[in-house]
This record gives C-alpha cells, structure tokens and sequence, in this order.
DNA sequence: CTGGATCCTCCAAGATACTG
DNA sequence: CAGTATCTTGGAGGATCCAG
C-alpha cells in the first residue's frame, strides 16, 4: 500500500516520477506530442541537438511506463509515430503547473542566486 | 523576456527547475522542512541514508536559489538550522501536484511496465 | 555537531559512424 | 527514416576519514 508518508521510502513512487521528470528530455517530450502524434524525427528536430540514442532510449522507457505509444509502418522509407496515451497526457497538467512556478518564480531564484554568488 | 514557448531553450527556466527537482534530495528537503526548520542531523536521520557531503551540498545550493536559509548558532558543539524561505514553501504546492499524480498512476505506471516486460 | 577533504563508482548523456 | 553499435565523459552521488 502506498501512502502520503512514504516519500522517504527509496521505493517511493514520487521518486520513480521525479527520476523520470529529471532526466533531460522526457518533460520536453511530452509537450511536443501535446499537439499531436509526432515522427522521431520530428521530434529530434523539434527538440534541439538531442543525439539519436538518447531519444531512443527516452522513448522506449516513455512507451515502457505507458506514457507514449510506438505505431510502426512497414514502409519504405520506414515511419515511425509516437503519440502520448491517455497517461502520457494526464502529465501535462502537473508539468504545467511546474512550468508556470518556474516563470513566476526564475527572478526570485536568479536574484537569490546573485545575492549569494555576491557574498561568497 | 520569458514566454512560454522556449521550453526548448536549453536555458529554460523550466529546466533549471526541473534540473533542482530531479536531483535526488531537494524535494525530500521541502518536504521535511514544510513541517518546521529542522538541524541538519534531523534532515539526515529523517531523509535516510544521505551521506553528509551529499546533504551540505544539496543545501548549499538550495540556499543559493533562495529556497532555504542557513542559520548558524556559534555554540559548542554548533548548531545549524535551516528553515523554508517564502520562495520554497512556494514550491510545496507544485511538489504535491506531483505526488498526487504519482501516487493516483502508480498501478498504471507499473501495470505498463509489466505488459512492456512480458512482451520482450 | 557540522560538514570539509579525498577518493571512488556509476551511468545519463553525447559524439560518431554505420545499417535495414 | 529510424534507429543500432561503440566509445567517451562529466558530474551526481557515495564512502570514509578528519577537523573546528
């Protein structure tokens, strides 16, 4: 059973979450597939200078948890689609809210980080 | 100028956020001194197994974003209390979104996983 | 008690090249 | 086009010992 106390459990399931949130390029991810199902390579170009690798592999673990879907066409030029499932877009209120605190809030932390670096 | 759009920036305000909140122990730290300013032996033994120069690191730079304040008693032995700053209470709401969510998608989340597993 | 100093490990992330 | 294969690396995190 999981419990609101439980944060401090290693096994935590806010933990898994956040290791997800924290790596560098799921969060983006999932506001690119926001508005629509996107092809890899799409997403790379969208997304900045990510290596190929790398977004495979965030990929995979995104399709693994259930936040993206990988619908395959046996064509040629092959064409791959990934679009979020109903999980994947449950992400994005939460992300929003995330966002929205760190606009809000960047001079607070940029001016506390000025203040601090002045002092050192 | 911030907008919303530049999620894709590398220097994102979002992803600096996102940066601090996927390190191991920053969010633990919130949540631990959401109930009152604690000693750092009391955010050790509470946090669980967080080696000292982990925890004084993840402090410091806590402190510099502005998040926490540092408060040292000159006594002998010393004593050091660290206490949420308006800016880091602030941050408990986001925090909670996130826990909410993990904690309502965990059965998904590892249902997935499992069905990904299996099909290996 | 607080946390600096030192050394070590591990892995996400990246660069580059190649293939069905 | 959508990856895989290989190699490399930077830095977070950790273990241990020591000091004011």
């Amino acid at each position: 059973m999981v419990t609101k106390g439980d944060v401090f459990d290693p096994n935590c399931p806010t933990r898994v979450i956040l290791d997800r949130l924290g790596d560098k390029w799921t969060v983006l991810v999932v506001l690119r597939l926001r508005s629509g199902p996107q092809r890899f390579t799409e997403l790379r170009d969208a997304i900045g200078q990510v290596a190929p690798k790398v977004l495979t592999q965030t990929l995979r673990r995104m399709e693994r948890d259930g936040l993206v879907t990988r619908e395959v066409f046996p064509e040629i030029p092959p064409r791959v689609v990934y679009t979020l499932t109903p999980l994947g877009t449950s992400l994005i209120d939460p992300i929003s809210v995330l966002t929205d605190w760190a606009e809000t809030h960047l001079p607070a932390i940029t001016s506390a980080q000025a203040t601090y670096d002045a002092n050192a």
